[in-house]
DNA sequence: ATGCCAATCTTTGTATACAAATAGAGAAAC
DNA sequence: GTTTCTCTATTTGTATACAAAGATTGGCAT
């Protein structure tokens, strides 16, 4: 059986990239403890890695809070993303395989399919979610860069935790799709710099949609 | 007083940055503890920040050895130094003000100094190593994205561990110090897109001095 | 002598106990 | 009524104790 720390630390994980932990709430070691039947310190050594990672902040003597962030933070990492992921883009685009494609092309085709589909369900929008950041995952994955990964991986749970998804209107989520189909015909085509573009371009809209336009600070 | 666990994760960590713990040495909870005349529990808890920093590695139930990198490694590292820290340069350009651009200034004739020394010193290249740091971290202060700072931070002491630069050639630290003056030239003429060129050809200019040219995997 | 297995010894993982620090409630002063 | 101060109650930080998992050494068989 895997460490008890480990587990503990999945599920807090879990929890809040669910949002299922209300922003700022606090994370008392002892409370946790008990509403896992445990003792206090694997729970401490998941929140110092949660803390690692970003999601949680610890004050010394004060403890550990679920992370919070505002729109400047928003700004910083999809400005980051933008550079990040076209960079990915253009790693993987030489690496390719036609599995890989084909691949990459049935999330496109799910996700078409899935937009076409009742706009008014519910589950419709985190289901996109889910397939758009499997899409991303998987051509961050072919960059075969494992550090690349990482970093990418530190910034993506701050917009799952805002789900930013649900502002997407439908205009952008139609661009989102376009932009994936199109990235994928570019790495088709082996050319790098067509996918980097589009992927810079893609995550750069998904910034103007979600923050709006204009503000410097 | 400080905390016991940052305090050892402090000491920890500058040994290693220092080159004073021998690659991939183990590092026993207990035998540091004593050393250290401090208990398991806050050492413990050094190891593992030191792990989520990629400093050291952590296997379960089999404790932690200082990190160890290769070629790959490096060559991943670069790519991405090369990438974030001319993005710094881009932001930190039109941000710039005179002092900071005259702190850069400042640097870089400490270094053009200090390279005119004695070749045969042994401490003129870790003290120019030190100034290059200052004058990298400075840009990527005046960039004013955290999280940009952090990623780099990350990617930083592998470097340093490995004390890459004591491969350098004359020529190539030369080469060095002309970029470093570029930039603040770019800088100051307000020129960002000249100023992030010469960082991301300065940063793989470092690359291929380490590394070499040519070795694709 | 060499390879393999078992017992032991070391080291990590978790629980508990205690000390130190902070937050919060309540009382006193204004 | 409001503010401030003190005392108490919570909560974190560290130490220690114990259990479980690995590493190691010594003996046994071949």
């Amino acid at each position: 059986m895997a460490k008890i720390a480990t587990t503990v630390y999945e599920q807090i994980r879990t929890a809040i990239l669910n949002g299922e932990l209300s922003n700022s709430e606090r994370l008392v070691e002892e409370d946790l403890a008990v509403s896992l039947g445990i003792s206090r310190t694997p729970v401490r050594e998941a929140l110092r890695r949660l803390a690692a990672e970003g999601l949680v902040d610890v004050s010394p003597n004060r403890g550990a809070r679920v992370a919070e962030w505002d729109v400047h933070d928003l700004r910083e990492i999809f400005d980051l993303r933008s550079i990040l992921e076209s960079h990915a883009c253009e790693l993987a685009t030489p690496r390719a395989s036609a599995a890989e494609i084909e691949f990459l092309e049935n999330i496109c085709t799910e996700m078409e399919e899935l937009a076409r589909t009742d706009l008014s369900s519910e589950t419709r929008l985190p289901a996109l979610a889910a397939k758009n950041r499997i899409f991303h995952s998987k051509i961050i994955e072919m960059s075969n860069s494992t550090r690349l990964g990482l970093l990418i991986e530190t910034l993506i749970h701050v917009p799952i935790v805002m789900q930013t998804y649900k502002v997407y209107s439908p205009d952008a989520l139609a661009r989102s799709l376009r932009h994936h189909r199109e990235i994928v015909n570019a790495m088709k085509a082996g050319d790098e710099v067509w996918a980097s573009s589009v992927m810079r371009a893609h995550v750069l809209a998904a910034r103007e949609e979600i923050l709006g336009q204009g503000q410097t600070e």
